[in-house]
DNA sequence: CGATTGGTTAGCCATGAAGCTAACTATAGG
DNA sequence: CCTATAGTTAGCTTCATGGCTAACCAATCG
């Protein structure tokens, strides 16, 4: 029940940057040095590297330095985790529309049945909510 | 395929902060007054208003007032907006890795007929990579 | 060796986010 | 009408973020 995940915090706002969601759709396509990464981008690399740091304390990417070249790639468990996220809130929330249809029903229900009993009510107005 | 929506950057920076976090959850139960929102926070009241204000520009929430007591609810769309966006990186990521598993198996088969045909090289180290 | 390439460190700046208090508005209740 | 309630506005601090330049390693390459 305790969801203050200081992980989901970093990779929501990981993900907030339209920068670094390029870069994860990137890596989602396979690994890449940084210097691939950051081509498509009019920024400096020492500004680029600290998305990729955001990234990378976010867990959201690993990355392994061989020689002068450091490769990133997508480690894909926080991403999950994030979705995991909303596919909880998701479930909640259709849970309550279901409980609330089912009280509408419900009403309705009530309603026809008073309409039964008493004709001449029908044409009563909406009624208390 | 531009997928620079200013949306989901809102929508994701709204989502990096447990207290707002926390009211999306609550907000999924059912709609709430401010006053009934904030009590669950040691927080003054503007203060968590202008996380109010920040879910509902990301277009998470929804408020009305009426009388002197604000209503907020959630708005599904922008939820379901980025849990969209984590389905498409997902489908891209296990398409690669459809892909990758493709070529192992293809590499393997390789060295399988490889080795039928001359089976004296079955123990040859790792190969090239 | 010497130059180039690929990345890193350090430090600066502007902006924006998250919190606070204090003072104000406007409805509801007595 | 008066007071308490529920938000709101204004203005202030502090710290994080996102960008830059300049200078600095450390592997390659010629």
């Amino acid at each position: 029940m305790a969801n203050q995940s200081p992980r989901l915090d970093q990779v929501f706002a990981a993900l907030a940057d339209p920068t670094r969601r390029a870069i994860v759709m990137r890596l989602c396509a396979g690994e890449a040095s940084v210097g691939e990464l950051a081509d498509p981008f009019a920024m400096a690399l020492p500004s680029f590297m600290k998305h990729i740091h955001v990234l990378e304390t976010s867990g959201l990417v690993l990355s392994e330095k061989s020689g002068r070249v450091r490769t990133c790639r997508l480690s894909p468990d926080a991403l999950l985790g994030a979705e995991d996220w909303f596919q909880q809130q998701r479930a909640i929330w259709e849970a309550r529309l279901d409980r609330f249809e089912a009280y509408v029903m419900k009403l309705k229900k009530e309603k026809e049945r008073a309409a039964a009993k008493r004709p001449s009510r029908t044409t009563k107005r909406k009624g208390s909510e």
